[in-house]
DNA sequence: CATTAGATGAAAATATTTTTCAATTACGTA
DNA sequence: TACGTAATTGAAAAATATTTTCATCTAATG
């Protein structure tokens, strides 16, 4: 994993200014995966609610965040270490997996210049096909 | 690209109702793909409002249709039809494409019971690329 | 350390989604 | 075909979520 130095490397790079609300966003997403808002909001009692959106939104810009959608509402997370998730549609647990199963050579050879992809599986985990859960 | 009597026929083995509203969500989504709440009201002028969202989430809890996040708030598409989204970062186009390019033997390997799978692919879309378009 | 473009925060404005509840309707059964 | 009923709908209101505005502040440069 990256150290946020790196991250905040890249926002200075493209001309943004490293302000400390930017650093505790950044932070508070190395804290845990795929956060909502709230729960970032909880651990950057500082920052206001509106650079929080505004933060968030420019580090989707630049890519250095993703935004998922994994059911309810917008969650966040560090796009630095690239994983995918499992989604269990019994006990509504996401967890990640980090061997990537994506083979993007088809759309490379169709023109599609490629930086990068976002993957949910969705299905029943484990634990739950094995307690026979619906 | 199954009939929508099909998808119909499978809300009616769940214990749903065919209304004449759900049947105007159905038809409205199976007009395009990845449209947005607006657009799908903009077909449907005698659904209420409430309704479609209630319909939208019953679609997307039953499976029978996909929400997406390509951006910019919520998006929704028929699932019957297996395809994935190129997401062009230059010109913010979506385009489709049918081949599957994700395995997930490694996932049922795991004692995960695969029922779906989610993609979208980054970059940068031909036209944009040749163009020079950054 | 002065300058300044870029960034922030509070309040207000919008937009989006959910809740409530009375009225309506699809559909199995008589 | 008519009936009964649980499911569904719609309108309004409430609750949430997000964006805009604008005055103030500050990181980064020289």
């Amino acid at each position: 994993m990256a150290s946020l130095e790196t991250t905040v490397g890249k926002l200075r790079g493209l001309g943004y200014k490293a302000t400390p609300q930017r650093l505790a966003v950044l932070e508070a997403l190395s804290a845990e995966q795929h956060q909502s808002m709230e729960e970032l909001r909880g651990r950057c009692p500082g920052v206001g609610l509106v650079t929080m959106y505004r933060t968030l939104d420019l580090l989707c810009e630049t890519g250095l965040v993703r935004r998922l959608d994994l059911g309810a509402g917008p969650r966040y997370e560090l796009a630095e270490d690239h994983h995918h998730h499992m989604i269990c549609e019994s006990c509504g647990g996401v967890s990640e997996f980090e061997e990537c199963p994506v083979d993007t050579r088809s759309l490379t050879n169709m023109g599609f210049e490629v930086n990068a992809h976002s993957l949910e599986v969705y299905g029943r985990c484990a634990g739950c096909v094995e307690g026979g859960r619906r």
